[in-house]
DNA sequence: CAATTGCGTTAGAGCGCTCTAAATCTTACG
DNA sequence: CGTAAGATTTAGAGCGCTCTAACGCAATTG
């Protein structure tokens, strides 16, 4: 009861192994009549070649190792689609281990990713620390996405949160707000370049920041806001490090009787899922989520492929998405 | 500069190969001293066991392959999670492979995870159609999850739609409502069994059901809403397919001017994220996504520890999440 | 017609590991 | 001190596949 293998196809059309071998890695030297007979004897049989054999015979897989952040967030699921349909194209298979949002099962899933002798690993959004990562891409080409962080010792495929925060505040200014307040990402890895790039912004265009802490979660949009609101300070603006924290920002709003975008502008960060929907209807900045896992691939077997030593660093453009959450202040 | 093997790391420690294999699978018969010379000597080499070698050797591979409809949704990011702590449990690792909405794809998923000698395979939400579904179940145990479907020839875990549509109506009745108006999943697995229950509930309580063509998206949503606002039919709460056709029904009412819940309360289905964010704050119904994982893991263990054949069938109960999308109607 | 060429096919070793059976080493006991 | 019983360790076959080198045979050539 056990799987049929390359033998029992061989017997049954009767050939050798070797033929067989040919045949299933469709071998142009193999005449058309024994050709049929082993795929006939494949087909009947039902017979499915076992890829440990061949990966142990070939001493290679072509097979990649993908490990991301969380499978929950949505962020990540369009690098993904970008790696999946670059990784068909040169005929690798990849494999997805979720990291669960932990740098402990995230150093499990490399682990099992290397036991299985995949040719590099694709790591996204990683919350490993630096010294895995070299260990990682010591062992095997290592690419890093979306990290938000300068990951040396491994190729990085980032996105230039400056430039994004700028194109924030650029946009806000151009509507003519003048009071424009960040609400930062707190601990969260692109939290200080995204803020920085929010108060360079602000100060080259001849405006004063003010960043208020927040966090990556719509509850810690809230405290920001209600002191806002306590103080009178309340902007006719607010970037906010990340959807999530937008949304929050807007049914706090909400809940102290402000309109969005007739009282104040909100401007989110990643353009998820959430900014898309109609009932939120989020300015956002986009970051080019499947070109960034594309490049992964990209990078990753210029290694395997073509032996290319010296490290890569891509720093992909963001770009703004309008929606209905940005309006020009209201006349004063 | 090849990767060491078992050899290698038995030479450098003076013992065989047989003796580091023990050591590797910490058997209990292996003296102290030869245990921290193998260890130290693997750790020295960067040793690390090749899992095809092994699973070859060993026949079989602890290793469950799964494929998830699509990796977008949130709504199957829950089940990984169930998946994988359970399997963690047993000591099973979770290979993850996208569907992409896409039969196809999903098909050579499957045949993907069969050629790596998966022992089971779990199928989250899948696209496949039956016969390719049994045809995998012939090779390997196999567990469809939420398919909302009846799959004759796998195990299945499923949840009660009829059962969760019955919820929400009576959550509306119960708050006094008497016009009830239930859009569709249109052509969605799962819209008969919602639909259905919805016209049972209503009728057993001697309503009069009213069934609108929706979808399974936003969009979808608006043509019936605006429907319903034109015939001057509005009634006073609305059933969606599931919250993102629920999301659609909240702008578009907005946009009609007309209050949620106000004048009129709505109710989704799945719970995803979008009814947890506070600016929609949805009540629908919840299924017990992670607990639906983790059964899947036990079934399908079960056929593999031990050889159950029966099919297995669990039906679980779904239940209501209360927000804020839904109050009694107004005293007309 | 013998020798050469080349295509199609095959034998057999080897990939890194596990596992069974047997070898070796200790320890205990009479 | 000899030997049986245990405790450790090891040799070697085998998992299913690929790959190199060699083989058989028909077609080609001088």
């Amino acid at each position: 009861m056990s799987r049929p293998t390359m033998e029992t196809v061989a017997e049954r059309a009767g050939v050798s192994r070797a033929l067989v071998s040919l045949v299933m890695n469709n071998s142009s030297k193999v005449s058309e009549a024994k050709r049929q007979a082993v795929l006939h004897a494949a087909e009947q049989l039902g017979y499915r070649p076992n890829l440990h054999a061949r990966n142990l015979a070939q001493a290679r897989t072509k097979t990649l190792g993908m490990i991301i952040n969380d499978i929950h967030n949505p962020f990540f699921a369009e690098v993904v689609y970008g790696v999946e349909a670059a990784a068909d194209d040169y005929g690798f298979d990849v494999l997805i281990l979720n990291g669960g949002r932990d740098a402990e099962r995230e150093r499990r899933a490399v682990e099992t990713h290397l036991q299985f002798q995949v040719e590099a690993l694709i790591l996204v959004g990683p919350k490993l620390d630096n010294d895995d990562i070299v260990r990682a891409s010591a062992v095997v080409p290592t690419v890093v996405v979306a990290s938000g962080r300068d990951n040396p010792g491994a190729d990085t495929i980032t996105t230039d949160d400056e430039r994004g925060a700028a194109l924030a505040v650029q946009h806000l200014v151009q509507l003519g707000h003048t009071d424009i307040v960040h609400i930062d990402g707190a601990a969260n890895i692109s939290s200080r370049a995204r803020s920085h790039g929010y108060e360079k912004a602000m100060r080259s265009l001849g405006l004063e920041p003010r960043t208020l802490r927040g966090g990556d979660d719509e509850a810690d949009a809230e405290a920001a806001i209600v002191d806002l609101a306590e103080t009178d300070s309340m902007p006719t603006a607010i970037f906010a490090f990340n959807d999530l924290v937008a949304a929050g920002a807007l049914s706090t709003l909400e809940a102290a009787g402000l309109r969005v975008p007739d009282d104040v502008s909100v401007v989110g960060y990643d353009n998820t899922f959430i900014a898309e929907l109609n009932h939120m209807s989020l300015t956002t900045i986009n970051q080019p989520r499947h070109q960034m896992g594309q490049l992964a691939i990209r990078t990753v077997l210029e290694r395997i492929e073509d032996d290319r030593t010296e490290p890569t660093r891509i720093d992909l453009a963001p770009t703004l998405s309008v929606r209905r959450s940005t309006a020009p202040p209201r006349k004063a």
